[in-house]
RNA sequence: GGGCGUAUAGCUCAGUGGUAGAGCACUGUGUUGACAUCGCAGGGGUCGGGAGUUCAACUCUCUCUACGCCCA
């Protein structure tokens, strides 16, 4: 097959996933190689590809690629996520959309129809991590709600219960009022809002006073609705303004409620009064206070319902009229909190805030604006109302101290390591994680009550009941699971345990964890807890932490801003081998990627370069190469090449053992740009283009370099196909292709890596980097002094060292010509044993290679003022060099404690210099 | 309030105790039978400010400033 003339992503991409999905590519039975293995972080199978999901699975491919081609029994598991409120609001939007509502089912049909939702809609995220490209093991592709999912997770629950590390208790909860269901403190964001901070008198009991004189407490509170729960007030146990009143009571307005005055240390007296009022009910601080006053659980008012609408306190003195309004002002319509203020202020029993305008007028307000930090659930987007509830709880810090310890002895690395410490912060204050959620959709909790309350936690119904007694009726606790207890067991529930499979044996734990910090205690803590309690060791020995992937100008991509950026759109642009690229040369370790579109281009452009590399390949006879190993090389630039491929290789192995993606990316594309394209293939050219100028190269010459060119390339294309997988496959195919081979049975995916041994001589390596600097130092000598570029320059070069003889000995001499444009050369002067006298070409231009000077005529070419201007910019610079070296050496203290090889170098180079200052001052004069 | 991170060329970013690099952008130029999505050459940086350690600091330490993130 040809290969067309421009390079069109669009064109192979789907042919060539569509190739390694149906042939079974991505995992190749290979029973005996060592394993390594990858889970993926599962989507929620709600989701679609977003720039992060690029950036984390570009990671994980590149990875597993290169292990795969490295020959190891490479899994990466794959699956999503059923991410239980999610796809439950997805659900029900749509309901809503028709006028339904979830409630007009039962919740077994409800769940139906999530399902239905699954099978029809939830397959949106997996293709488009095929567009992308990612090698993942489809054929066990997962779902945490899988039948062998929900046994792990049921058993987990149950035995975490038996242990006693996991338990239902009553206390306050993040309440997401919208989606009426508790959520875990994670799931809260804290955000701040200008709000209000209101002043109250609460009224002290008939005829005490403060030592003041004063007949009141002033409390002061951000949440003034829930004073038609208040239950105490507060003040510091060493407040002496309050000292005289605590045991005493006030008789709070609108409820009437007696409530004491209590000594607490969080009672702040630099704030405000220094008295606070306490609502242990919707309050986390309060709840604490209350407990500590004395107050249990169970005893805390109550004044909202599920909703957050105020319903009866158990002690009946809310007032009728606050029946049923919201806590807050709701869609304009007003609600407990201003009523509140409403009727307090005109009972007197608010304190105007003493605002002074500009002008120094006085201005009274009902209140005093505030920075306010409010919490809001990170999916309802409403604030969460801390509610007293029944939830079950895992007991995280138990859990939380073996993964500890793991990351402190090293078990567990992770990278980049700035992140232990905030691993270690939250770990070491973790608090219990509520695991309940008020859904339908989910892992239903395997709990059992009966009428009296008591519990029975077992994996089935049968074994609740039998634990109950028979005949003893039992309902099973309506609640499901948080998502991410699931998710927790992924590294190894996926393998099929617990049941004691061959994978499970084989792929846990894990090599590795790539993901974003961002689900670092969410996903990534909760694995290590559950891992070590399953499985009783760490589910992986690396975790990799990656960073955002931020717009342009850096701010944080979002919809509500409307500067998100759509992997799938730059895919269709520039093609995914390109987006790939970009993700993996922007990952250096620790800093967030800015999205940089003509970066993206640029990698396009790459692969561009690459097409046409192997195009121009073909049309020269360059196919595949039959063998991992170099071939025999006697001509200096293909020695030279297969250096470069060995050190190239070596690079790679090390920056991808560091995970230094951006390192990996940068050292092929260096390689298959700079190197390979830039000089190896202009360098063969004269051996294999048909010039009547040139003679032409030997048969053994021609075959030899074309050997080691198709060698070369399948390199690139080995060493590049993890960072573009689809270029370099399509590339490795026509390049067996022309040489008659069918590689179909041998995909790149599954080719093998390079292998780095090879003899090389020195002599041919130098050969080479001699040549590359005569042309380099030529082309800038050319282009400082104004030569036309299509001016051809003969040349002299006097005694030239040996080197440069074994230079011009082998097809140096052409290769030099074509790049330079000049020659032809002629060698004078003392030639090994000879002596060869010869013209010396005046003016001339001298070019400094290695030891030697090459003299390029410029008889009737150029002007002499400006070569002589080039000559002094050059002695100026040498002349710098040399002074700041010689300054250095001088200084005995440099000599004496630095160490010998800087001295050394220092010698070196200030000899070096310095000689390039004499020959400089020499051509001058010459040329003069 | 606590913790972490970042500050290097116009932009986006690497980097090392021995005198600074890439891509893009910019300037000049198009001779070479793959490639103008390209080639060749070039200009451009007192490495955020200050102090210290050292023979030597962009690199290590302290401090200041600015920006960002997380936790409370």
């Amino acid at each position: 097959m040809t290969l067309p003339t421009t390079f069109d992503p669009a064109d192979i991409e789907q042919r060539w996933y569509a190739h390694w999905e149906e042939n079974g590519c991505f995992r190749p039975a290979r029973p005996d190689a060592e394993a390594f293995t990858i889970v993926n972080p599962p989507p929620n199978v709600t989701g679609s590809l977003h720039i992060g999901h690029a950036l984390d699975n570009t990671l994980q491919d590149i990875v597993i690629r290169y292990e795969r081609l490295r020959g190891k029994d490479a899994l990466w598991v794959v699956g999503t996520d059923h991410a239980g409120i999610a796809t439950q609001m997805v659900v029900e939007r749509q309901m809503e959309a028709k006028q339904d509502k979830r409630t007009n089912y039962s919740r077994d049909e409800f769940v139906d129809k999530v399902w239905e939702w699954k099978h029809e809609s939830g397959g949106t995220i997996t293709r488009q991590l095929r567009r992308l490209g990612c090698s993942m093991d489809w054929s066990r592709e997962q779902f945490t709600m899988d039948e062998h999912f929900t046994k792990a997770v049921l058993k987990t629950f149950v035995d975490l219960y038996n242990d006693g590390l996991i338990y239902r208790d009553k206390r306050l909860v993040n309440w997401d009022p919208k989606l009426k269901t508790a959520i875990s403190d994670l799931e809260v964001e804290t955000q701040d809002l200008k709000g209000n901070f209101w002043h109250f008198k609460y009224p002290l009991e008939d005829g005490v006073t403060l030592d003041s004189g004063q007949d009141y407490i002033e409390v002061a509170t951000t949440r003034p609705e829930t004073m038609l729960a208040d239950m105490a007030v507060a003040v510091h146990p060493t407040d002496e303004r309050y000292a005289s009143v605590v045991g005493k009571h006030v008789v709070l307005p609108i409820t009437g409620r007696r409530i004491p005055i209590v000594a607490d240390e969080h009672a702040d007296p630099e704030l405000g009064s220094g008295a606070v009022k306490i609502t242990p009910g919707h309050d986390f601080n309060d709840f604490d206070v209350g407990k500590r006053a004395g107050i249990a659980a169970g005893d805390m008012l109550n004044m909202l319902d599920g909703d957050a609408n105020v319903c009866q306190t158990a002690d009946g003195l809310v007032p009728h009229e606050f029946l049923g309004l919201h806590r807050f002002k709701k869609d304009g319509v007003d609600g407990a909190r201003e009523l509140v203020v409403q009727r307090l202020k005109e009972q007197e029993y608010l304190i105007p805030h003493i605002a002074k305008t500009k002008k120094g007028e006085e201005v009274e307000h009902d209140a005093e604006p505030r920075q306010i930090a409010t919490p809001f659930g990170d999916r309802g987007g409403v604030v969460i109302e801390p509610w007293l509830t029944d939830q079950w709880y895992v007991d995280a810090e138990k859990l939380a101290q073996k993964p500890i310890q793991d990351v402190r002895d090293g078990t567990i690395e992770i990278v980049p390591k700035s992140w232990e410490k905030t691993f270690f912060n939250w770990m070491e204050n973790i608090q219990p994680w509520c695991v309940s959620r008020q859904l339908w959709w989910g892992h239903r909790i395997p709990a059992w009550f009966d009428i009296d309350g008591n519990v029975f936690v077992a994996e089935s119904e049968e074994a609740a009941q039998s634990q109950a007694g028979e005949g003893v009726a039992l309902t099973r606790d309506p609640d499901v699971l948080d998502t991410w207890f699931s998710s927790a067991l992924w590294p190894f529930a996926t393998l099929g345990w617990p049941e004691d499979t061959d994978l499970v044996k084989k792929h846990f734990p894990n090599n590795l964890l790539i993901s974003g910090f961002d689900i670092l205690f969410f996903w990534d803590a909760r694995m290590l807890m559950m891992g070590q309690y399953n499985m009783g060791r760490a589910p992986w020995p690396k975790l990799y932490l990656h960073g955002l992937v931020r717009a342009a100008d850096g701010a944080k991509m979002s919809k509500s801003k409307g500067n998100v950026v759509d992997p799938l759109g730059l895919i269709d642009q520039y093609g995914a081998d390109a987006l790939r690229f970009f993700m993996a040369s922007m990952e250096s370790q620790g800093r967030d990627i800015k999205m940089d579109e003509k970066r993206v281009e640029g990698y396009r452009n790459f692969a561009t370069k690459l097409w046409n590399a192997t195009r121009y390949c073909q049309s020269n006879g360059i196919g595949a190469s039959t063998t991992v190993k170099a071939p025999k090389a006697h001509m200096a630039v293909n020695q030279w090449i297969i250096g470069e491929v060995q050190q190239t290789s070596a690079d790679l192995d090390t920056a991808m053992a560091d995970l230094r993606f951006d390192a990996a990316a940068n050292t092929i594309y260096q390689f298959a740009w700079s190197r390979f394209c830039d000089w190896y293939l202009e360098l063969i050219k004269p051996v294999l283009v048909k010039d009547d100028v040139q003679p032409p190269a030997s048969d053994a010459a021609i075959a030899e370099t074309r050997k080691v060119a198709g060698w070369a390339l399948d390199q690139i294309l080995v060493m590049l196909h993890p960072f573009m997988p689809f270029i370099t496959e399509e590339l490795w195919h026509a390049q067996g292709a022309l040489n008659g081979m069918d590689r179909s049975k041998y995909p790149l995916i599954t080719a093998k890596w390079p292998d780095p041994r090879a003899e090389v001589s020195k002599d041919a390596t130098d050969a080479i980097d001699w040549t590359i600097e005569f042309v380099a130092n030529a082309r800038t000598a050319r282009n400082e002094i104004g030569i036309p570029p299509g001016t051809k320059l003969k040349a002299v070069i006097q005694d030239p060292s040996d080197l440069a003889r074994k230079v011009f000995g082998g097809n140096g001499a052409a290769a030099m010509e074509r790049l330079s444009r000049v020659g032809p050369f002629i060698m004078t002067g003392q030639i090994g044993d000879h002596n060869v006298p010869g013209p010396v070409p005046k003016p001339a231009m001298e070019i400094a290679v290695g030891d030697d000077v090459v003299l390029v005529d410029l008889a009737g070419v150029i002007d002499i003022d400006a070569e002589q201007a080039r000559l002094e910019k050059a002695l100026e610079a040498s002349r710098k060099e040399a002074k700041s070296l010689e300054g250095r050496l001088s200084n005995a203290n440099f000599v004496e404690r630095a160490k010998p090889e800087a001295v050394e170098k220092a010698k070196a180079d200030f000899a070096h210099h310095s000689a390039e200052v004499e020959r400089l001052q020499g051509a001058l004069a010459r040329l003069g």
